[in-house]
DNA sequence: ACCGGAGCCTGTTAGC
DNA sequence: TGCTAACAGGCTCCGG
């Protein structure tokens, strides 16, 4: 206990950390920076990382982005949205250990921020980046981008019926479809592992085998699975945190993920640990058909 | 159409 | 105790 105080004491300090972003978290971070963001405006960038950039290299972004103003901070699968004056759209993947903050410019910035945007307040957008896959895009056609996407799991239009049709035209393993951000955008390895035990369904499934009712049950549990992970603020596994800092607490209700060798919560079946398409699965063999 | 593997990264942890 | 190697994982690219 002692340990694991100092440790996260220490996390705080340092500002180290890694994260695991999937819908959730970045919903999360993208509704935590609406309020300090939305009717700033962009005075100054700086970058040291060349690879943070996407598009365009660091003398035209910056040329394009000081003097632009935040207009809302949304949400696409796993990117998140901002849209600035016109033309511009500014889109960051936050990729696996990144995290975005405004914070007041005088605070100290750990060595993890990469990309940093001056604020007309004095506060600072900071993207701190540990293991450095994140990656900024700006763009007048955001959707050169975020067109390749599949459908949002928790739109009005991605219903049972519409999902059924997506598995019944494909014929992959379920656990990698789920990941597959063409097929459905923003679910990524902990929600795709409880989506399929909330829904009692293998990951080792082939897409079109699986029956009308199983496929609602999918369709539901990927719901409720993301939806559980946005009321909790995002799971803090590793070292995950909320732009303020703060855990969420989806990893406190796991059932699946990260559960391998304990008993499953609806049959006490032991959770299984298995590799599929190189990611690493969790799931009940004794429930999950 | 689908699959598997390499590569990008670095802090953490398992193993010797 | 101290070192190294394996590991984590979203996504892209490549070859089969």
């Amino acid at each position: 206990m002692g340990k694991c105080l100092l440790k996260f004491q220490n996390l705080q300090l340092l500002e180290y950390f890694a994260v695991m972003p999937e819908l959730p978290e970045v919903e999360t971070t993208a509704r935590a920076l609406s309020q300090p963001l939305v009717g700033r405006t962009v005075t100054g960038m700086w970058n040291d990382w060349p690879k943070h950039l996407a598009t365009p290299i660091l003398p035209e972004f910056r040329h394009r982005i000081v003097g632009k103003r935040f207009h809302s901070v949304g949400r696409r699968g796993k990117y998140l949205v901002f849209h600035l004056d016109e033309p511009e759209t500014m889109l960051v993947h936050l990729k696996m250990s990144g995290h975005l903050a405004v914070v007041p410019g005088v605070e100290p910035a750990s060595k993890h921020v990469h990309t940093l945007f001056e604020l007309d307040n004095g506060d600072e957008l900071r993207f701190r980046d540990t293991r450095k896959f994140g990656r900024v895009y700006l763009l007048q056609d955001p959707q050169t981008v975020l067109g390749k996407l599949g459908p949002e799991p928790l739109s009005d239009t991605f219903t049972p019926d519409v999902f059924y049709t997506m598995l019944r035209r494909r014929k992959r393993i379920l656990k990698p479809l789920l990941l597959d951000q063409t097929f459905l955008a923003g679910v990524g390895n902990i929600y795709a592992d409880e989506a399929l035990h909330f829904a009692a369904v293998r990951p080792t499934r082939i897409s079109n085998t699986l029956s009308s009712s199983e496929s609602e049950a999918l369709h539901a549990g990927i719901q409720k699975a993301l939806n559980l992970g946005i009321s909790r603020e995002g799971a803090s596994i590793d070292n995950y945190r909320k732009p303020d800092g703060s855990m969420g607490s989806m990893q406190n209700v796991l059932v699946a993920y990260g559960r391998a060798g304990e008993p499953c919560n609806r049959c006490g079946g032991i959770i299984e640990k298995i590799v599929l398409g190189s990611r690493s699965t969790h799931f009940c063999p004794q429930c999950q058909v």
